[in-house]
DNA sequence: AATTGTGACAACCGCACATTC
DNA sequence: TGAATGTGCGGTTGTCACAAT
């Protein structure tokens, strides 16, 4: 035997790619009745032709009932980007994540590198331009390199720095240029696309909250308040999931019940009673 | 209408650490 | 104590949808 650890499975003899409906529930079912005490041996035991690993990364980043679906709050986004400056320049998506609830390490981190990077670093060079110009003709040189499209302001002056890299200090950098995220609040709103920036005027307490005092207690809730909330949690991901099979009875009238979910407390099934409902569908 | 480019996100890979025996 | 195994994590890739040409 060779040196390294064995692969964790036959990857001639599991299935990849992506994930059916089929799959989905045979996972869901299957960690519902029995939990998930070894991944390794679970794909088998639930007649998955999946790697252990595959199974648990569905099921962290896609299947569990506690995950938010859908943009991330703006509210959210200054969280990311505030916990990536605290931890330096060295990703820690799932620090990050732990604080996010519902939210998981991947999810974070391709918002992250999609959006939120894209949208500090353009602000950097918006700033980087106004800069140049409030300095005038003072530095003729230094403006007219950030006046290229490709110009990037170069930090060290090492070249073999990655344009990804000098990325990353660049936005380092950058959060020194505010003396508090609402600052920072307003240029996400102001190079965020339309579709990202929902910032409901009825903004919940809550959020104000968190706003005011960055460390939100983990555990704020009532027992009763986290009972209620775990099932309404419950209620929304079979919802959502319903939703995603195409099993829902109507999009507005399932909208008009999520709505009022915050408003009203109503009986929600049982989990094992809706999988029954959904595996004889 | 067809092709190409780009963005977004789900999924995979491999390494490192923790745990078990 | 050290090897084997399980799990968590970050980086990277693959795929799909949509826009631009």
């Amino acid at each position: 035997m060779g040196k390294g650890r064995a692969p964790c499975c036959d990857k001639t003899k599991v299935k990849r790619g992506p994930w059916s409906q089929d799959e989905d529930l045979k996972l869901i079912s299957f960690i519902h009745k029995y939990g998930h005490e070894n991944w390794r041996s679970l794909p088998k035991q639930a007649g998955l032709l999946r790697c252990g690993k595959s199974c648990r990364l569905r099921w962290i980043n896609y299947l569990r009932p506690d995950l938010k679906r859908g943009n991330f709050t703006l509210e959210e986004e200054e969280t990311i980007i505030k916990l990536h400056q605290s931890f330096g320049n060295k990703s820690v998506w799932s620090k990050i994540a732990s604080k996010l609830p519902g939210r998981t390490d991947n999810e974070i981190k391709n918002v992250w590198h999609t959006h939120l990077k894209k949208r500090l670093s353009s602000y950097i060079n918006h700033n980087a331009n106004d800069e140049a110009a409030s300095k005038g003709s003072l530095n003729k040189e230094e403006t007219s390199q950030e006046s290229s499209p490709n110009a990037s302001r170069s930090f060290g002056g090492s070249n073999t720095v990655s344009k990804e890299e000098e990325d990353d200090v660049q936005i380092g950098e950058t959060f020194e240029y505010f003396q508090d995220y609402s600052e920072l609040a307003g240029l996400l709103q102001e190079v965020d696309k339309p579709e990202l920036l929902e910032i409901p005027f009825d903004i919940d307490p809550d959020v104000w909250n968190f706003l005011e005092g960055f460390q939100q207690p983990e555990n704020s809730l009532t027992p009763k308040d986290h009972q209620e909330s775990e099932e309404d949690e419950v209620d929304k991901w079979f919802k959502n999931l319903e939703s995603e099979l195409g099993l829902e009875e109507d999009d507005s009238q399932q909208q008009q019940e999520q709505h009022n979910e915050a408003k009203e407390d109503s009986p929600s099934p049982s989990l094992l009673e809706s999988y029954e409902v959904l595996i004889n569908h």
